[in-house]
DNA sequence: GCAGAATAGTTGATAATGCATCTGTTGTAA
DNA sequence: TTACAACAGATGCATTATCAACTATTCTGC
């Protein structure tokens, strides 16, 4: 029962787990349903969030996405061009700036989700009711986990700096 | 109760679930436990891989972490630069090659492992042992569900191309 | 045993990504 | 109000990933 704390059985790993199951559908997803359309997973998920969430700043984006903003800035650009998407300033702040979806972008969204909705079927096939409604909460539950423990880092280090700052002297890094 | 087909919710939705999950815990990890060591996710997978698994072909390498073979190749030769595994060509063939970790290699991850268990740890608390076990087995299930859907998919196209091939005429693209 | 297909691996060209940095805007505390 | 910090977004640059093409082996059917 006692497993060795240095010896690693990734098929009973849950990082490796997740990572296999979101490649291999991610992946099949992409070639099939998204490269006809000149899409990206990337892409993909950038549009499936307004469709879900509608309009968005581009760093809410980048947030739901798990896209670094950046990224996220050049992303929206090509969607741009292909005239999937919109950005325009936003109305109540002109440092921020709203994507949102565009007719023809509609229109593909509302093509791809019966698609997306296919294999997420493919994926769950033979899993009960019960036991998806677990897997979906567990799943939840474990990104609520590690954002909150990345929460307490953030707070934790940014107290060690202020400290650091009461004491920093000139000339001293 | 009965959703509209071309609506997506994204907080309902497997995919979304575990892209969000799978991202949240490799980049906490890579950050706070791999860029120390100069690796980053993709190097880890691998060496896990070979910690698990022990030593692999590149082939089987990039099928186990869900890698392109060319990426993987470029994958090896710098964690070879880091002395973390060697590259060897296999005995039984010689287009095969043999990759295995270093006593420096075998030493890191040694030492990586407790804390990547530390981070399924945190993802993982305040599940119970019998939702956790059903998690994992869900997950499983879903990647076989995808191989196998993939596999029927590549010998419906392998037939397809036999019978145009055999149709086929010269100068006929 | 041999021609042709399949396999393992590498590499080149190109595109995507991530980090640091920059600009411009908004919030805030004195 | 006026500095100054925090924030949203864009961009330059270096790194990495991806796809196709290529070499070198091994397998297969005849």
């Amino acid at each position: 029962m006692a497993k060795h704390p240095s010896k690693l059985d990734l098929g009973d790993y849950l990082p490796y787990l997740v990572n296999r199951v979101g490649t291999i559908i991610a992946d099949q997803f992409g070639v099939e349903a998204l490269a006809p359309h000149g899409l990206s997973i990337a892409m993909w998920r950038v549009i499936a969030v307004l469709a879900s969430a509608g309009q968005q700043r581009q760093i809410d984006l980048a947030e739901l996405t798990s896209t670094d903003a950046s990224t996220l800035s050049r992303l929206v650009s090509r969607l741009i061009r292909m005239g999937q998407v919109t950005r325009t300033r936003s109305a109540n702040s002109n440092r921020e700036v709203v994507v949102k979806l565009s007719a023809k972008g509609q229109t593909l969204v509302a093509r791809l989700i019966p698609i997306a909705r296919d294999y997420e079927a493919a994926a769950i096939a033979g899993i009960s009711a019960q036991e998806l409604a677990v897997l979906k909460r567990c799943l939840r539950r474990a990104y609520e986990n590690m954002k909150s423990k990345n929460v307490a880092r953030v707070e934790q280090r940014e107290t060690r700096e202020g400290q650091s700052r009461l004491n920093a002297a000139p000339g001293f890094r």
